[in-house]
DNA sequence: ACGTTATATGCACCTTGTTGCATAGTCAAA
DNA sequence: TTTGACTATGCAACAAGGTGCATATAACGT
């Protein structure tokens, strides 16, 4: 459901090829939410069928020709109307617990290692979103709209990040004392 | 990939119906793994046709009859070198950033109400699990590796609620006071 | 001339997850 | 006596996501 409109929002902040949005979500989108570039141009044509998107084909020099897509005003109508409809919380699977929960019965020791992994993963992100909070929001969180959605995204990378890096050296802690 | 590995994790811990599994799916292993019952069984099959789990139909008095399931030798092996397999974070995927995001170029109001909802559901998770935490671990995390385990991964559920709890009420005060 | 990187776009197949529907027995309450 | 709740098990259709593979242009270095 949301892929498309991760997607929506995207292009209303501004258009875009497959690609570029491809790297979008290797960046800044993706910070909230994840996809492949296969998943990304499989969509492009069902949003522009629905008509939720607009494309024009551009010639460039130097590099391949690509599409351009646009959002619509039915596009944004349909963004708006998915924005005030209420969806849950994203259902919680979190296959590094199901493994714990494993090492109770079988044994700790391979677990060890995977938290660890996962520990600098999320150490990783914490500190790219620490130097993004410093860049741009050293004097807080700002004053318009705009940059205060920002922000707040930011600040759910932060404390997400946060959070389970503090969890990995409770884990640590607690399963190598033994 | 996990919901099989969740399942024998669960049948590892005892031998269990469809049913039962189901139940403990939307309890003990669903707060780290959601499964939905027509997902449940239609994974069992599987699982006995890779002979990872053995079963056995059992005639009840008062109740339809069942078919209990019970982890095998290979099962054990098969969990155990998941185990150690390396598996990356679960990739992000926030609907509700990308709400917010498309908060920022649409307008703010309709996000709100979502935010609140989302608190709610976040805040209620969270006194459940301070209440098992009162119950259970009153004294802390334990001494042996079993009650640790299960401490963790009452820890995780526990931070990542109060990171979402207080997420939303740095929102909700940020995206108001405008 | 030859491989590498970046740009640009996709298809096919498979697994996983969701939605809606279906069946059937037992028990207790209304 | 019917209605609803609990136990118990599934199927079909579809949506979403992952994996691997494929193609083409053009710049740049070696």
């Amino acid at each position: 459901m949301s892929l498309k409109h991760a997607m929506l929002v995207s292009l209303a902040e501004r258009p875009a090829s497959g690609y570029d949005l491809v790297r979008r979500f290797d960046r800044s989108v993706g910070y909230f939410w994840r996809a492949s570039h296969q998943q990304i141009y499989r969509e492009l044509p069902k949003l522009e069928a629905a008509e939720w998107v607009s494309a024009e084909a551009v010639a460039q020099t130097g590099k391949p020709d690509k599409r351009v897509y646009a959002i619509t005003t039915q596009g944004r109508d349909a963004l708006e109307a998915w924005l005030a409809r209420p969806v849950g919380p994203e259902p919680v699977r979190e296959s590094l617990m199901v493994k714990v929960r494993g090492a109770a019965l079988l044994g700790v020791d391979s677990v060890l290692d995977e938290i660890r992994r996962h520990r600098q993963v999320h150490a990783d992100k914490l500190s790219l979103f620490r130097q993004i909070e410093q860049e741009d929001f050293a004097q807080g969180p700002g004053d318009n709209r705009k940059t205060r959605c920002r922000y707040l995204a930011l600040r759910s990378g932060l404390l997400y990040h946060e959070s389970w890096v503090t969890w990995c050296d409770e884990a640590l802690a607690l399963l190598m004392e033994a």
